[in-house]
DNA sequence: CCCTATCTGGAACGTCCGTTCCGGACTAAA
DNA sequence: TTTAGTCCGGAACGGACGTTCCAGATAGGG
C-alpha cells in the first residue's frame, strides 16, 4: 500500500549500525550505506532526516542495546560473574564477524569527539553509564562477599572502563584470541 | 634561491604530524593541511607525494619521537620511575593543548586499522615495540628489586599498554584531572 | 473511476575532495 | 646576457560527497 513504507525502519537502522560500527562515521558513504539498508535515497531522507541524524539514532540504539545486554547479564548472574562474562563477551561476541569491529562507541568517540560535540555528549553519557553499571556490581560484589570490602568501587570501575577501551583497541586491531584472554584475566585482577 | 626549498621539510612535517593527531586522516582537508602547513599545493605534491604518504611519514615521526622519549626515560630513570613518568606524561603532557589529542597512533589505528592495511601494519609494530619497552623495563624491575619477580611481564606489559589506550581514550573525551589521575593511580597498580 | 496521499527510484545539484598542470619568478652557471 | 633548473602560486580537473527534487507507481477512499 502506497501510504506504508515497504522496509522496517528499525531494522534498517540495525544495518546502518553495523555500518557505522565496522567503517566509522566519515568512512561510510551515503551510496554504500544506502546499498547495505536497502532504501532508496529518497526515502531514506524522508524517513531519517540526514545522515547524521541517522547517526544519532544509531548511536542511541546501540547504546540502548548495549545496556540491556548489561542489565540482563547483571541480573541473571552474581556480581563477579557477571563482570566476567561481559570481559569473555568482548573476547568472542556471540557474533563472531564483530569480534574487529571493536566497541563503536569508542571508535565514534575517538573519529568524532573533537569536532561533534552532539555526539560527544551522548557518548560522554554512555560512558558514564556504563561506569556506573560496573560500580554498582562492584558494591554488590563487596556486599555478598565476590570482592573485598575495601575496595574502591568508583575508582576500580573506571580502570575496569579504561582496560576494557584498551581490549577494544585490541580487539580492533586484530588481536589473536590468547592476547585477548590474556588482557581478560589482567582485567579481572584489577577487582582482587 | 630557486633551487632551495623556501620552507623546512622536516618543520613543516611535524605541523602535519599535530593536524593528524588532533583531526584524523580523512577529517584533516588538503586545504587546511596547506594552511596550516604554510605550503602551496604545487610544493607540497612535489616534496611529500601525497597524503597518504605525507601520513605515512607523520606516522613514522610520532612513532620515532614516543619511542624517542620512553628511551630517554629509561635510561634516566629506575625501572619503575620510567613507567610512572610515562604514566604521568599521559596525564600531563608537556605541551599542554596535546592533552586532548589522545594518542595519534590510538587515534589512527581506530580510524584506518579496518581498510587501511598498510597503516595498520605500521601501528601494530609500534604498538609491539611499545608493548616491547614495557616489557623490559618490567624485567629490568625485577632484577633491582623494583617488582615482584613472580611478575608475568609479558602479559602485564600487555595490560599495562591495553590501560594506557583506555586513559588515552578517556584523555580524548575529555576527562577531567581528577579522573587522569585516578587512572594513572590504578594503571600503577597493575605492577603489584 | 477518478482523486489523493504516500512511497519509490533516479536524475541532478552545488560543494568539496585530492590531485594535476603550467606559466611565472628567481638565481646560479655558462 | 642567455640558459637551465627549481620552486612558487593558483587555476582547473574529474570524481565523490551529502542532499534535493520530481515524475512515476500504487492502492484505498469518495
Amino acid at each position: 500500500m502506497p501510504w506504508e513504507k515497504n522496509f522496517d525502519r528499525e531494522q534498517a537502522l540495525g544495518v546502518a549500525v553495523d555500518k557505522f560500527w565496522s567503517c566509522g562515521f566519515e568512512a561510510t558513504s551515503m551510496t554504500s550505506l544506502l546499498e547495505a539498508m536497502q532504501i532508496n535515497r529518497g526515502s531514506f531522507y524522508d524517513t531519517y532526516g540526514s545522515k547524521h541524524a541517522l547517526l544519532l539514532e544509531a548511536i542511541d540504539r546501540y547504546v540502548g542495546d548495549r545496556g540491556a545486554d548489561f542489565r540482563r547479564l547483571a541480573k541473571e548472574l552474581s556480581p563477579r560473574e557477571a563482570i566476567q562474562a561481559f570481559i569473555d563477551w568482548i573476547v568472542s561476541p556471540p557474533n563472531v564477524e564483530r569480534k574487529s569491529w571493536g566497541c563503536m562507541a569508542l571508535n565514534l568517540a575517538l573519529e568524532l569527539a573533537p569536532s561533534d560535540e552532539e555526539v560527544r555528549q551522548r557518548l560522554q553519557n554512555a560512558f558514564s553509564d556504563h561506569r556506573k553499571y560496573f560500580r554498582d556490581l562492584i558494591d554488590a560484589g563487596k556486599e555478598c562477599g565476590d570482592f573485598r570490602s575495601d575496595l574502591d568501587s568508583l575508582a576500580t570501575a573506571r580502570s575496569l572502563l579504561a582496560m576494557v577501551f584498551g581490549m577494544r583497541v585490541f580487539g580492533r586491531m586484530m588481536a589473536s584470541d590468547r592476547e585477548m584472554r590474556s588482557l581478560a584475566n589482567q582485567a579481572m585482577k584489577l577487582l582482587d
